[in-house]
Order: C-alpha cells, then structure tokens, then sequence
DNA sequence: GTGGTCTAGACCACG
DNA sequence: GTGGTCTAGACCACC
C-alpha cells in the first residue's frame, strides 16, 4: 500500500491521509475487512506525528468507512460512502467552484469531461 | 452587483470574494473596464472585516484580473486567468481531488458532466 | 446461552459481556446456581481474547454475582446486584446523561418511558 | 455560564464538554445565535489544554451544533441536533443499556420513570 | 502492543 | 487575537 503526502500542499495532512486511504479504495487496493497498518506503524511510514496518524483513522471511523479497535488495528467497514442529501448539496458546491474557476482560465466542457473521465480511468484501470 | 458569502461554509471568506468576483466576471455581469466598489464600501456592504476585503482584491490583482488604485476602488483588467503550467496542474489536482471524492459516493462519469454542464448552462445563461 | 457482542461498538468487549450476562440473569436463563462455561471455552465460542472473557468474569465476581471457580467455570451467585449509595448515584448519573441526550433530539418524556418499557417487557417476556 | 468538569469521571474532558454545552442548550441558557468563550478562554477557564477544548467545539461543529469561525469565537447555531435513525438506534441502544441495568439493581418501572421526570423537571425549570 | 486521550508548546492562516 | 494544525511526549484502558 502507497500513500505519499504533499507537505508543501495547504490542506491538513490528517486530510490528505483520508482522502489517501479513500482513493485506495476507489482502486480496489483496499477491500472491504483489509486491515490497515497501525497509527504508530502508519505514523512512522511517513514520518508524521502519532495523533495525526490517528485523527485520519478517527475521521474515516466516524464516517463509517473504517472500523477501528483496541488492539487489533483498523480495517476497511464500508468501501463507499453514503450519499444522503448533505453529501449531494457539498458535491454540488465543489463542482460548481470547480466549473467557475475552470471556465474563468478558459477550459470549457468538454475539456473538463476529458480531464475527469482520464482521471477515472486511471482510477479503475489501476483495479488489478 | 449580488455577493453572497456563505459565513458557515470552511472556505476562507477572501477566498469566497474572490471566487464570487470570477464568477461575476464569468457572467459578464462585470466586464472589462468595470469599476468595483472600494474596499471600505464592500468590506461595510457585506458585514466583514476590512482586511478581509482588502485580500481578496489584493490576490485578484496579483492574478492580474483587478486593477487596484489607492482610495479610488478597484476596475477589472482582465476577463480571464492566464492559464499556463501552474495552473493546468492544479486545475488537474482539483479534478482528480473532485473525481475520487464523487467516485467514493458512487457517482460516475455521467452524474459529473450533467453536474458540471448544468453549472456551464446557468452560468452562461445568466449572461443578459 | 447466547451472546452476541459489537464489536463495532465503542463500548469495551469486556464491558459488553458483563453486561450480557447480567441481561441473561434478568430474563431468567441463568438463574441461581447455574453454571457458566469456562473462560477458555467462552473466549473461544466468541472469538474474543482470553484476557477479556477473563476481565468480564473478574468484574462480575467483584460485584458479588459469579463465582469464578479455578479451572472448572463460573457459577451464578446472585441474581441481582446490591443497591447501595455508590450504585445508586451511578445510575442517576446514568439517567442525566440518557435524559439530557434525549432532550437534545427532542425526546420527551412519554417517548422515553415508553421505549423503557417496551425493553423491560422485552425482557420479562423472554422468561419462559 | 457554568461547566464543570469531574476529572475523576471515565469519559473523556472533551466529551463531557461536548455533554455540557448540550445541557446548556438544553436548559435554554444557551439560546440560538448566542455567543461562547474562544478556545483560549475556555480552556484557560477549566484548566484544560487549548486542543482538549478545541476538539470539544470541532465535534459540535461537526454536529451542525456550533457555528465556529476564525477569528469570531463560536456561536450556536442549533439548538437540538437531528434525529434520523442512526441516532434513533443509537438512543433505543442506550436505554436498553440503562433498562437492564436498572432491572439488574431492582429497580423498575416507576423508579426509572420518576428518575427521568425528575431530572426532566430539574432541567427545564432552570430555565428563567 | 494497540488505540485513546491529554498536555505543552509552536507555527500558520484568517479576520 | 482567533481558530487550525502539527509535533513531542506521556499516561491509561484494552486486547
């Protein structure tokens, strides 16, 4: 399993892990009841301090995305979030400032969708 | 000129101002030319610090969209971002950050670009 | 004799198991006298660790309700717990804390006393 | 405002805090809109470290509670959290809980009942 | 050994 | 000055 921080990157580094570890999943690299390494080893991995290793897996706990227990590490709940109303209302709001910012530099729709279908494929092709 | 901020939203205020005004600029509702009220007016108009105001139009100046005189308001410069290296690569982080997260929840390829296109739409149709 | 624990939960393994033996005794399947399995047996019918079925069965013979027997199991004691001051301001501690989370959603106190009494029928019910 | 905080009690000071402030609302002492003690404040107040309060308005915020923004303290933004049926199940999950072991204590029905009241009663008339 | 919590102290972004 | 994040190091409950 490969996860690479971008220190240089203004979001939070707990963020980057759990958008990481999501995007495992995505790939299938992480199944359903895979384990994950623990804080400290994860911690250690990347050099981060323990409690920040530990507020990402506290975060995907809470989103039930992770099941974490005392003294046998963390693993994979739910390969998928949930998508109720809040959820659809915040991906709207990110593709609409995304749109905005792309159409202001001049990148249309359809350069858009080409960007995001190549991303999904690179996603899914990565899936062995 | 309509400039709603949303003060519960995590998104740093200055950094909503300045999206807000692209997308002003986006609709044409503020063309070339265009004076924009002084940073006093608009920091009193929508409640919110001075300094905070005086952020957004700076960091829109260093992007070279506004053209800020001391004491006499602000005027738009340019109606688009130079789109060069930098700034391909972070539109394509902030697609592939969009494309896992939607992924995650379960929508695909065509959600998005309905989602995307449908934003494109009432953007362009706003435009008198 | 069934027990099925969460291990979703937050609430301790060993903290679940008291507890289900307790609910066992009020609904009269473990009655006086009777004979629990030993500590191996039950960590190994559960898939839990020694060291917690053992914790479980130390609590429950600290309040005076099994009696751990070296080697040969644990038998019921007592069918119910003394009701001192200490366990008395425990329980009202309890109570404030379910009462106030309950009032927070909107739960009043009809609701409250009938989902009370709905477990407690439950309860007695499942006594044959 | 009044907090207090039993450093003897199990659960965790951020979590009590989180408890506390609910009991406030609860008790209309605090009412929507009201403002509340920085972190520093808070925390210098209780005698706890600044992150130990910071999680406690983190957690409420998440729980659309508190409306915390930079450099503006927070504020309440509701003043009951909603009930869907995750936490419906969680609630029943928690009386179940408190039922048995008050069944396991001796004390029924009634004695719960007037628990309950009471403390309902106790929370509502401090309301001015 | 494992995760959970807390403290202390520092730095940064934001208003 | 405010909240947010990160680090370092410690202690505790649990398995």
């Amino acid at each position: 399993m490969l996860i690479s921080l971008d220190l240089r990157d203004q979001t939070p580094i707990y963020e980057q892990l759990v958008q990481s570890i999501k995007e495992l999943i995505n790939r299938k690299e992480l199944l359903e009841g895979d384990s994950l390494p623990t804080v400290r080893q994860l911690a250690q991995d990347l050099g981060i301090n323990l409690n920040t290793a530990a507020r990402a897996y506290r975060e995907l706990a809470k989103q039930g995305i992770l099941s974490v227990r005392q003294g046998r590490g963390a693993s994979v709940l739910s390969t998928h979030g949930r998508y109720g109303p809040a959820e659809q209302e915040n991906l709207l709001k990110k593709v609409k400032r995304l749109t905005n910012e792309a159409l202001f530099l001049g990148v249309g729709s359809r350069r858009l969708h080409a960007m995001i279908d190549s991303e999904l494929r690179r996603v899914k092709e990565s899936r062995i």
